[in-house]
DNA sequence: ACTGGCACTCTGTCATCGGGAGTGCCAAGC
DNA sequence: GCTTGGCACTCCCGATGACAGAGTGCCAGT
């Protein structure tokens, strides 16, 4: 048996019920909150086949219904529509805009504001130097066999690394190296970088090729193979709205992931399309993060990526009104970053 | 009546018992776990004098007793031996160093390192601006009014700041800037800069003071004022260790404070002597934090100190354990500091 | 295909009730 | 004067059982 319209009306209702309630809905509650037009009875028929078909299931006999990650999933797909922000939440939008100058300072006020809006835990990943270009490399003597690499990207990132030279070089060096390397790498996205970085090493005269070398070997490693991603992280209390029984129990799975950036970054990243993400539950392949859900979007000026946000939330969580917030403010930060 | 020994003794091993089995000690079992000597109806008397006298309460009539906020504080202060770091944890620091090279990497390495060793929550000052000098200071051009400040100082700190020029500046008048900004300060201490960097603005020739004028605000509101503290954090998932219990309920309170950076760096800021400090319970003035502890310590080349760090956890913690550890691992950032 | 009715199941809560642990006090002992 | 054993008392905690409430599944009737 398929369903009709009306089974999903249920399933609707119960979503959203238990969403607001946080408690097992039954029949006969769902029929006196929403105009449903037919009996308990009939609504109790219609979630049997619900059941079966695995969108929701009881706690325990004789116990309302609660919906699956299968349900919370059919939802979002097919029975969500987008709602509007408020106009509380634009006006908090605009207001966090103002007097942002510094890439830090827009992150920072993204992972805050995304958090007090959703009431979750947001994450804001800073832009990947993979998808930036580089704008500028300053070379900063620090000692006789010791310089600061400063890189300065086109996405507004500043990345330094300190490089230990094999031997003393002369500031007169270390001059035509900022030179030649600027000249080599400005304007050139990241992801290029490694074949131009070998060039350069292959075109410095012999005697001078060991330093290049050096200085070339610790530009490949930082920014292209560790390839550097910071994010930053807020609204961790919200974990604890609704008392510890939104995550099964204990929070400390999901602080433990929390604190892995690796696992930050997979469930935010993976930003193909423009359009925002959502993981429900099992479906972001993270055991500790079992009865979590994760609602994520990239960013970057135009229509071009340069980085993801989102936020993380019981499985239990408003989405359409998640999803909305996430929306809006990815297309906020975009334009901030546009304007620079 | 005074304390003597014996109840010194006792109220040690009310401690110890406490912090190892979570649970209220009765005179019965004291006894039965140290060698007082006693029988468990002195234990009782010594008891009610030292609930008389604030250091240990119970938590309701017949149940055991229970350290008070001052009775940790007069264990820690009178009755406290360090505890020598183990084997294992000596080999933890160390291995922990091999391979660091940033500052961030010295400070992310060593939050996570707090955060394992002690098993509790960590916090670790980046190097403070006002107790660092500078080294170098950089200005790149990204658009013909804007430039991006790049600044160095000894401790490996670099902070980059966007600067809004009031009108177009030729090239050469960046170079200018940029070497006399470094003539006038590079090598001093950041807390002396202000006076410098005004009278950097009056010798400035006049056409150009308002060029100079914007670079300076810019440099005083971000380097000075705006003092930059960062810190980094490890170690929020230890916090649910033995259950929610030890937070009175809710870990909400001790979550919210831990994302406020100001909160933060009070509780291990204050840094005079090189010492190791406790903050037990109340003491650190912070309502959200009533039923936690916070040891830090400061740390720094040699004997100075340019920042501080620390863990937080329950009142009820292992303090000799927590406080050799702090100090180890103070000590050695400070001596990994004095090498660069 | 929907509905009303009915029997059944399970949870959550409340009260009751010992067992156990711990205390405070007192009188006796060293 | 400290220490000790004894004793009555208090309170928590877990188990038990009763009970109301909510919800279900099924069936027969419309």
């Amino acid at each position: 048996m398929s369903l009709d319209d009306r089974k999903l009306e249920v399933l609707r209702a119960i979503v959203q019920d238990y969403v607001e309630t946080r408690e097992p809905v039954g029949s006969k509650a769902l029929v006196e909150r929403h105009q449903l037009g037919v009996s308990p009875a009939t609504v109790r028929n219609d979630m049997a086949v619900l059941e079966e078909e695995g969108y929701i299931r009881q706690p325990h006999t004789s116990a309302g219904r609660v919906p699956t990650d299968a349900g919370y999933r059919l939802f979002v797909d097919r029975l969500t529509r987008i709602k509007p922000l408020s106009p509380a939440e634009k006006r908090a939008i605009e207001r966090f805009m103002i007097g942002v100058v510094d890439l830090d300072d827009v992150v920072h006020r993204t992972v805050r504001l995304l958090a007090q809006l959703t009431r979750q835990v947001a994450v804001v990943q800073y832009p990947s130097l993979s998808r930036s270009a580089v704008r500028h490399l300053e070379l900063v003597p620090i000692s006789t066999t010791r310089l600061t690499l400063v890189m300065i990207t086109d996405t507004g990132r500043v990345e330094q690394r300190l490089v230990e030279m094999p031997g003393p070089i002369p500031p007169d060096d270390v001059w035509e190296m900022r030179r030649r390397v600027n000249e080599k790498l400005a304007g050139q996205k990241l992801a290029d970088t490694p074949s131009l970085v070998q060039k350069l090493v292959d075109e410095t005269a012999p005697e001078r090729r060991p330093t290049m070398a050096c200085l070339a070997s610790v530009l490949l490693e930082t920014l292209v193979e560790r390839s550097e991603e910071r994010l930053a992280l807020a609204g961790t209390a919200n974990l604890t709205r609704g008392g510890v029984l939104d995550f099964q129990g204990t929070l400390r799975p999901v602080l433990e992931a929390l604190e892995e950036e690796v696992i930050l970054l997979k469930l935010i990243g993976d930003l193909e399309p423009s359009t925002t993400r959502v993981r429900i539950g099992d479906e972001n392949e993270i055991d500790n993060l079992r009865s979590a859900s994760v609602v994520s979007s990239g960013y970057g000026p135009g229509a071009t990526i340069v980085g993801g946000l989102g936020v993380l939330g019981p499985t239990r969580m408003d989405y359409p009104g998640t999803i909305a917030t996430v929306r809006a403010v990815a297309r906020y930060v975009g334009d901030l970053l546009a304007q620079n």
